[in-house]
DNA sequence: TTGACATACAACCAGATGGTTGTATGTTTG
DNA sequence: CAAACATACAACCATCTGGTTGTATGTCAA
């Protein structure tokens, strides 16, 4: 295991993670469609303010959201790529189920452009 | 929220938090490349036999992977069709961000290749 | 300036999760 | 048959999770 491998399990640990909850996921669905604030989130469900705030810090940190300021509001928008990163690591299981370990490599340079 | 979206949200309250560990996530891999019996499995990890017995249960009750019988052996095998219904809830979200509301029910059909 | 609004976060709690050991049951083998 | 092997599952435990309420801080409007 190097050390990317494990930067890689945990991205996918907090991402598989952030979206294994209903909640999370309607929300994800909301911010890729436009920006909402936290609020006017929160006044789509019926749990406190704070439940839908952790929930969007959640999607957050796993990087599936970002939030911007404007004035009192933060303003929460979906990262599509974020949501393809995690479409690329199933593509990765379906190459092993393929048996095409050994391309496994290109797959990653290729979703994943970092230098080298 | 019709009966059919709760029974969709359960199944994807399951497939994504099977794959929220990394254990279950090698795992599958392993047996998407091949069966396995489950004490072959466990021989890989540093973790009780019941550990990992228990993390095949949970990917089994995801669908993700599916166990028969032979003789005192239990065969452990990748279920690539749940995985490729994750890919397609995730195809789902995309078509939400490109604000493609009207064609999920098209989606839904495609992959979902039930009568009606 | 004061009050209402929007956010953030700490502290707390019940229930789920991921691990353990122990026990029971069926299967192969000597 | 007896012993070893493979599985399944219950009971237990520490930690994590998803919810709550309460408090603090910053921003807008009257």
């Amino acid at each position: 295991m190097t050390e990317r491998d494990e930067q890689n399990e945990d991205r996918a640990d907090a991402l598989f993670h952030a979206l294994a909850d209903r909640t999370r996921r309607d929300i994800l669905r909301r911010v890729l469609a436009g920006e909402h604030s936290v609020s006017a989130l929160a006044a789509s469900y019926d749990m406190s303010f704070a439940a839908v705030q952790k929930h969007v810090a959640v999607l957050e940190r796993a990087g599936l959201v970002s939030k911007r300021r404007v004035g009192r509001e933060a303003l929460a928008s979906g990262e599509l790529e974020a949501v393809r990163s995690v479409s690329s690591m199933l593509l990765e299981l379906e190459s092993v189920w393929r048996g095409r370990i050994a391309r496994i490599d290109e797959l990653l340079a290729e979703s994943h452009p970092t230098k080298e």
